[in-house]
DNA sequence: ACAATAGTGTCTGTTAGACACTATGCC
DNA sequence: GGCATAGTGTCTAACAGACACTATTGT
């Protein structure tokens, strides 16, 4: 059986995570100080060598490196595209297997908050090694494409939260405003959430809005509807 | 600067190529027999290593595969997903960067019809090694979801087409019937053919039709509309 | 009572699909 | 002329967005 001998095939293989998150009402990405060269301490996304004896899959190597490097355990991981090259690493050929992680704001400013972690703008991103900036456009894409006709902007909900909350969240994300009947009707048709009874939202001066939370059954799922929300 | 050694990072990259195309009205994928162990002999997607020498990034080694492999040099070539672990494949730790290509079925009858090649149907795959199954089924899916509001499916069609024919193949890929009339409005909302002028398809019984291509502009390239092609 | 926002009923313009009609070749 | 399919005009039902109205809190 012929495989490329490990001398001549210096190919390695890495996983990087768009950590994406709403503050402001506007997408921001997680950026770590590098912790080795090329570009030491350099803001960049977190990554990390895959480690075929620890993780049994990228998936899991990406989970690994958010939990390693940001503490965080993010509900929403999912694969965005894989990057590979020659030329995209000085240290030579190399693979890298880019995942992207949706989290509330609140859970990020708790986990993340400690070492030189930065959440910085989407829009307007400081100079980044490799292709990070490329590869967090895509994501950023990618993100607003799917939340069009699915739950996707969910993730960036707690538990629970009511309807105009929610549809600030997906005007955040897709950049644009929503018409409010035509949301609650995308929304009711995707089926997807349930009332917390009793519960409301108080201490605003004006009518109390509802509290939602995900069912059950589409917890960690995602759901799409055919026609496309907004725009 | 620390980097796993080779000795102690036994993971090996590839890619695979999930060739599509349409035979009587149904999409099918290119399998050829494997020319390595494990699973010689048996029909498997065409893939091999990726070389760090030779290819510049994944895509030229697909693109390199599929041409030493098949003989075939597909206008449409597009990342699918990557598929890694350490149980896909009894060799170790595995990483497959998967690429997708459409080509009409005249261009795949002349090259490769040569060796062992099959053509076999999507929906009825035979027994495959590895993950093979699970990479076709999602490549399906995908090209599915992307054609029903994107010109993809004009890259199963020749240079110059008829409308019929292209709603026929639009319905092949959908699974579905569309409507004549909605069709011929989406796709002259996506604003992506010219006619040929005069050229006329003849020896019908019948009214002739007017052949089409695409426009120069929209060559190799991907149109979207916002709404979505029949259903 | 009033301000402010939650939530709903309804109207209207747009659009996708159904249907029917005309167009144009071969026999 | 008849048949078969290409191509188009038009009606209708479904739907998204606009608007206006009611509901319910705090002050």
């Amino acid at each position: 059986m012929h495989m490329p001998s490990h001398t001549d095939s210096p190919i390695f293989c890495t996983v990087d995570v768009v950590l994406l998150t709403l503050r402001n009402d506007r997408l921001h990405v997680l950026l770590l100080p590098r912790d080795k060269v090329p570009h030491q301490g350099q803001p960049a996304l977190p990554g990390g060598f895959v480690r075929a004896q620890e993780d049994a899959t990228a998936w899991h190597a990406a989970r690994r490196v958010l939990r390693e490097k940001a503490g965080i355990d993010s509900p929403y991981l999912e694969q965005l595209a894989t990057y590979s090259g020659a030329e995209r690493d000085p240290r030579g050929w190399s693979v890298s297997i880019v995942y992207y992680a949706l989290v509330p704001e609140a859970l990020l400013g708790a986990a993340a908050s400690g070492a030189a972690a930065r959440i910085v703008a989407a829009h307007r991103l400081p100079a980044l090694p490799f292709d990070h900036r490329d590869i967090i456009q895509l994501a950023v894409a990618r993100v607003r494409t799917k939340s069009a006709y699915s739950s996707l902007p969910v993730y960036f909900c707690g538990d629970t939260f009511t309807m105009p909350q929610l549809q600030a969240v997906y005007e955040s994300v897709l950049g644009e405003p929503i018409n409010k009947v035509s949301f609650r009707r995308k929304i009711a048709e995707l089926d997807m959430l349930e009332t917390v009874e009793g519960e409301m939202e108080v201490g605003k001066a004006h009518r109390p809005a509802q509290f939602y939370r995900l069912k059950r059954a589409y917890s960690r799922r995602l759901s799409t509807s055919g026609k496309g929300l907004g725009g």
